[in-house]
DNA sequence: GTATCTGCAAAACATTTGCAATTCT
DNA sequence: AGAATTGCAAATGTTTTGCAGATAC
């Protein structure tokens, strides 16, 4: 495991949040893998290991996750909400053909925006959606 | 009205649409408002002048315009799909006060990115969240 | 013992699907 | 008439809500 039980249970308290066992858990996965998980894949990953975990119970961790701002929602596809436990500043790439998420590094401070004189700026994502390196290389064999 | 009957019914011709009564008033709704509607919003705003629409054909309306790509979908909220009938690239702006979404116009080509390396993008998309000016004169009001 | 947390079941929405009625040519 | 379009009703899928039981301090 990348991070201790013991990391994950002092930085949920650390943001006031009670760490409880299904919390640390859900954190564990998010900080693990990495993968921008939809709430079913986090509950289908979990419920072996947890099987009285419920949805419910993924949605009230995740809002709550979510409220204190330990980790960022994607929205990058309609009717997919997805969760990322590295709230860094960055961009995501979909891919269409085999359905992973990427973390996109990238510099805004450049961009020039016009239209939004006057406007207070909270959030900005950028996301992309194509084709990944490794779909890429299939087509080739 | 912005763009008469007439010019509406060719252009839909123009991207093979056969151009129904619905169809000709669903995309005179968008290029009209730019309001970057819900399905909801364009039915309720619709459903006076036409009492028998049902959502139903604003969803195959909507479905058919993206699939001949005469409009885009727009994606900030997670369970909230907008439709935009200015398909030119650019971002988009969701004020968290009024729920207006503005358009933003901005140069990409300066964006540099890290991590997408052999990746092919077919699609990117940039949005922001805040506050709009006119909401913040409110506050000084 | 009291607060909080969990999870079942039902409700609330948004979107899709099947199909019959309507419309257009 | 024949093909396409519309729209109702039901199904699906996701997220939220109410509440009762379990757990933690």
């Amino acid at each position: 495991m990348g991070v201790s039980e013991f990391k994950i249970e002092e930085f949920l308290k650390q943001h006031n949040i009670k760490p409880s066992y299904q919390r640390m858990k859900i954190y564990n996965y998010l900080i693990k893998y990495k993968s921008h998980p939809t709430v079913d894949e986090i509950y289908q990953a979990l419920v072996d290991e947890i099987p009285t975990l419920s949805k419910t119970t993924v949605y009230n961790t995740l809002k709550l996750f979510l409220d204190n701002k330990i980790i960022q929602l994607i929205t990058i596809e309609e009717n997919e909400t997805r969760y990322d436990a590295d709230i860094s500043i960055h961009g995501h790439f979909k891919c269409l053909e085999c359905g992973r998420v990427y973390d996109v590094w990238l510099d805004m401070t450049k961009m020039k925006l016009k239209g939004l004189d006057e406007f207070r700026i909270n959030e900005s994502h950028v996301y992309f959606k194509g084709t990944c390196s490794k779909c890429l290389i299939k087509h080739k064999n």
